[in-house]
DNA sequence: TTAAATACATTAGTTTCTTATGTATCTTTG
DNA sequence: CAAAGATACATAAGAAACTAATGTATTTAA
């Protein structure tokens, strides 16, 4: 089962961030292929909506990146910049608020897999 | 505190079907005051994106609609059709679902490594 | 009597995604 | 060893789902 698309919206810029949190220093395809793992498939982050996600959050200055070469290819490097941090915490912080809230409202009380 | 708009994105469906659920019947700006009330003004659902959502389900035969009038004034009630029923417990539960993996995702750290 | 609240609705514009396409390299397998 | 699949970047057209603004009208409270 993989989550409507829907659902994502609106928090993929947070995972972004928090993956970059917890792993210093990651590359895009990176970042796909560890939320398919951590998610167990559920969540399938594509290029499209990625690498537009990344470059809008190296504009705001919240990711620093830094290229290399592995053989001929390149691979692009993303850390979190200190705003980067301190926004991290934030929209972490933010969501868990609004999952609280969803449960509240949704009335939900244990997952039912 | 407002939770950020990108956040409510792919869940408004979802909570004005959970509503209408939870009280068989109701009318736009009644379900915008709940939501309100329910979540101690953290969401705030608009009119610009609630009509067009109700009129969506319409369309889709989630909702059947009837018209009342207070007064002079007309009031538009919803309420779940047998489709939508089924249709609320869906997203609910994906829902649910969506917020167990995120909890883990967002708290990655602790748990893996 | 007038501002705020109630109650519906639409629309232009924005954001943020999907889907498709493009380029190129590296690795595995029949 | 050729071909398929995986790795790795990127962009672009179009769609979805909002925001913010605007519009109409009635009812209630100050």
């Amino acid at each position: 089962m993989i989550y409507s698309s829907e659902l994502i919206k609106g928090t993929l810029k947070t995972i972004v961030l928090k993956l970059l949190a917890d792993n210093k220093k990651m590359y895009g395809y990176e970042i796909t292929q560890k939320v398919k793992d951590l998610t167990l498939n559920k969540i399938q982050i594509t290029e499209g909506a990625l690498y537009p996600t990344l470059h809008a959050l190296e504009a705001d200055g919240l990711v620093t990146t830094e290229s290399e070469f592995i053989g001929k290819r390149v691979r692009k490097y993303y850390t979190l910049s200190p705003s980067g941090k301190n926004k991290t915490k934030e929209k972490v912080s933010e969501l868990a608020d609004f999952m609280e809230t969803m449960k509240f409202l949704l009335d939900i009380k244990t997952k039912t897999v």
